[in-house]
DNA sequence: ATAAAGTTTCAATAATTTTTGAAAGTTTAA
DNA sequence: TTAAACTTTCAAAAATTATTGAAACTTTAT
């Protein structure tokens, strides 16, 4: 396969999967784009290697930077400023999981939080089971909130060592 | 607060979780309720319940057993069909973890082992890069392939006692 | 065979989300 | 201060996704 072909069917991969796990589907393509170019790129390039237009670019330009995936940077003796993706796939990781945290994770934690305090009558099956299922998943989540929190700490070789290693 | 304003909160939560990682809301709003339900329930309760209609109630039904989240059950003498999910919370973890594996994780490392053979020339940094990156991408994948692949075999107690072990 | 009870389908509609593009805003250099 | 270069905003339009509802279909009991 060809460069130019490959890039292309990266971008439209990578694309896909955002949209299937609530990310935009022009953010990821333009965080695709960003991560396989090896110099920063200007809107105006980004505009055209996506076809996108330029309010959609620079909305979401922002967006990513929003997220901490990419970078303004500005070159000596220029007008045009420049973006540029952090290649480094762990940070990327580590930054959309910390921001699934904060943003969905946590929100949906503290409701779960509230709803355990309810109260009923022992005898209730609609109470028993609403009761049962509450304390079960706010468990499961806090879980997954810990196991990111040390994520998020982590080195990615430690991580994935340990993890893995358990698992063998 | 009380039972039935925490149902609704729960629902509302659940749903709202859902979409934000790329599950329909209603699907995620009547598995919700189900969950919280301690008797099987017809379509027509579950349309009442949260006011839709009765074709999206028969698709996300369908949906949600294909899924592998509720079951069609039949009652004795009844030509009804009801409905009810699986209580167990790491038993829903892991099918939707196998489902999305199968569905999202799948054919996108199938993308990335295939954008892997890129061939070009070493000296283009665009190549370069490209190649590294596709590279870094799939380990990672590989990885989080790997974990869930763990998750999906093991019991509960014994996932969630090795990870957090590993991270005290 | 018929009709009642229940389920499924899917074209049309509604709701939501994304994108556009042009106007307004900002920065820089002369 | 002016104007060119560039960026941002946001209402309107387009695209996508979800929902409705009525007709078609299936099953069961008589």
């Amino acid at each position: 396969m060809e460069l130019a072909a490959a890039k292309l069917k990266f971008i439209e991969a990578w694309g896909k999967l955002g949209s299937e796990w609530g990310i935009n589907r022009t953010m990821a393509q333009v965080h695709a784009l960003l991560l396989v170019s090896p110099e920063a790129l200007t809107t105006e390039e980004i505009m055209e290697q996506l076809s996108i237009s330029r309010g959609n670019a620079n909305m979401t330009l922002r967006d990513l930077i929003g997220w901490g995936l990419i970078e303004k940077q500005h070159k000596a003796g220029e007008r045009k400023e420049y973006f540029f993706a952090d290649k480094d796939v762990w940070n990327i990781a580590r930054q959309v999981a910390k921001e699934r945290k904060k943003r969905e994770l946590e929100p949906v934690l503290k409701i779960l939080n509230e709803l355990s305090t309810v109260n009923g009558d022992e005898k209730d099956p609609e109470f028993v089971t609403f009761k049962k299922s509450i304390k079960d998943i706010n468990k499961l989540a806090g879980n997954v909130d810990k196991t990111l929190e040390t994520m998020l700490k982590a080195e990615e070789s430690w991580f994935w060592g340990s993890v893995l290693k358990v698992f063998k």
